[in-house]
DNA sequence: GCCAACGTTGGC
DNA sequence: GCCAACGTTGGC
């Protein structure tokens, strides 16, 4: 089992977004460090829910791994946004999990939060100038996560 | 809305 | 294969 924080902005797509549809394909990651960290995900693994580009970013609750990665179909749709003229159907370009609702937490954890703490300055999105969309928590990590909904 | 940081693209 | 130009991300 493991942890991941992903990122989404909510005025697209927010954790009660999630908690409506209960599971959704996490479509649209067209960067490939994110994607191949979503193609080494496993069935079950903690998904911490990012709110990004926001108020007040920061995790606002967890979802979890219900699919494996499988081909985006927005790859392939002339009409998406995430259309990529150079995916084939026999040869994808791009993958994408299903993340399922697991909760939404009484209060979110705050960036300002969590970069004041310092036994999460080792957190990837912390680091400056990262903006990866998908990245591994360490159990520690996570751990001191919980605390603040505990 | 600004802008720094970064990944990707494409010409050579 | 290098690297400049460009587009995107995301906090502020």
């Amino acid at each position: 089992m493991r942890y991941w924080l992903m990122k989404s902005e909510p005025d697209t797509f927010g954790i009660d977004h999630l908690k409506r549809v209960k599971v959704e394909p996490w479509s649209g990651v067209r960067n490939f460090t994110a994607r191949n960290f979503m193609m080494s995900m496993e069935q079950s693994d903690i998904v911490l829910f990012y709110h990004s580009s926001c108020q007040e970013p920061g995790i606002y609750g967890l979802g979890k791994v219900a699919k494996l990665a499988y081909p985006d179909a927005t790859q392939f749709d002339t009409k998406s946004p995430y259309f990529d003229k150079r995916a084939k159907k026999d040869k994808p370009l791009w993958y994408n999990v299903d993340v399922s609702f697991v909760e939404k937490w009484a209060r979110p954890v705050l960036l300002t939060e969590m970069r004041a703490n310092p036994k999460l300055t080792t957190m990837i999105t912390l680091q400056p100038g990262s903006r990866l969309s998908v990245t591994p928590v360490t159990q520690k990590e996570f751990e001191e996560i919980s605390k603040y909904n505990a």
